[in-house]
DNA sequence: GCATATTTGTCCGTATGTATA
DNA sequence: CTATACATACGGACAAATATG
């Protein structure tokens, strides 16, 4: 019988899963910073000392720094040596970089049509209708996860694991851009559409169509996002 | 002044930097173990015990398991929580995969007429030489670096950062599986006039008979590696 | 520019859980 | 089914680098 203060249970708990863990501590610990970083409740640029950190979620150093170097990995954090990890404030030229990566993802996947499932097409249309739903009880930031939704169905239409982990690390990147535009209706409400519109083109198999409606889109959100990102700048 | 039998002397003496360290000892030795792996020294499916591993390399199980967590994340390594980390054995399966990954990132580089340069031309151009100087003294695996760099080299042609990783680590992965064919003659020569072919149409702007050309080595590429790999599974 | 405090980098020893011969 | 080997994770130690007054 596991005794109840076996250091284990003890940070299992912290990090908040009580199940059997399927991941070692380290990689839960990241989970768990990953979607604090994505949510945008720690600044870029902010330091992230490890004493506080490993107190805080309640695990040694050492597995603390693993979940660090994970995350740097993945873009989210910058390892300084000697320094400590920094939460990676981008550039605008990374948000250039990023949309380059996004549709050449998204754009090989509608192209992709050996690979299009039925299943697959109607995932779109269930994170279309989601956007709807949410913009009907004015939830914009329920909007823009749907948003991302959708672009996630896009990319998992090459039927590729490896494409879907570079879209998730890729929008996870994203996100940290993201919240300088605050859930307001204005950034998430005009794709609506477009996203309606390009579901139909996937559904009735109109892949040069939809990927130039998609390419449309996807400068057009860039174009806005480092437009935001310019003016904070000043 | 440090001293000599200080820890981190040590241990960057064992790792084989002696100059200031630009990088901790964990990437450092993440760095060691991925040239032993895409070099084939340690075979598909041999389990890393991090006592031995450690004791190797003249770390501690801390910073080898750093290493480690690195590697799996870049799939080189499968992690099985309690059981240890052994070198990834890829699958058919997962071929196709990482060639589907290189037609995305090597068409998409070749499409992206803005960014390409003088510059990123002629290393394309230096490949090809390369190609064929180590071929003509015989020297098959310095042909198969060759034939590494020149489509690191294409997908380089995109400026991105980002995308020059992807490419990065999936050649990396791809080399795995590389090694059941030995540097045999057979297996790398064919490509030198395709990779000619294809670079001259770069240097012409000919991008869309470039494409064509690259697709077809990269489907006959494929079929050869998955047909040596069918044929070691019998 | 210097002395000092803080933090990171790395190691070791150890308790505990898990897989396997 | 027990013994054993191994992985997991913690805490503490100390050198080295960096930040601070």
């Amino acid at each position: 019988m596991s005794t109840l203060n076996s250091e284990r249970a003890i940070s299992a708990l912290f990090v908040g899963d009580t199940k059997p863990a399927l991941a070692s501590t380290g990689e839960r610990v990241a989970d768990a910073l990953r979607a604090l970083l994505i949510e945008g409740r720690i600044a870029p640029a902010t330091r992230m000392s490890e004493e506080a950190f490993a107190s805080a979620m309640g695990v040694s150093r050492n597995t603390l720094r693993e979940a660090f170097r994970l995350l740097a990995h993945e873009n989210l954090l910058v390892h300084e040596l000697n320094r400590g990890v920094f939460v990676r404030q981008l550039t605008a030229a990374d948000i250039h970089s990023i949309y380059q990566v996004r549709e050449m993802i998204e754009l090989a996947a509608v192209r992709s049509k050996a690979t299009h499932t039925a299943a697959g097409i109607s995932r779109l249309r269930l994170a279309v209708t989601q956007g709807l739903a949410a913009a009907e009880v004015e939830d914009w930031s329920g909007v823009g996860t749907a948003n991302m939704n959708f672009h996630t169905a896009i990319a998992a239409l090459a039927a590729n694991e490896r494409i879907d982990a570079m879209m998730r690390r890729t929008l996870a990147e994203q996100r940290l851009a993201f919240h300088v535009m605050h859930p307001i209706r204005d950034f998430h409400e005009p794709y609506l559409p477009d996203n309606e519109r390009i579901c139909r083109l996937l559904e009735d198999r109109e892949l040069e169509e939809a990927q130039a409606e998609l390419a449309a889109y996807l400068e057009r959100a860039e174009q806005q996002l480092v437009d935001a990102y310019r003016a904070l700048e000043n």
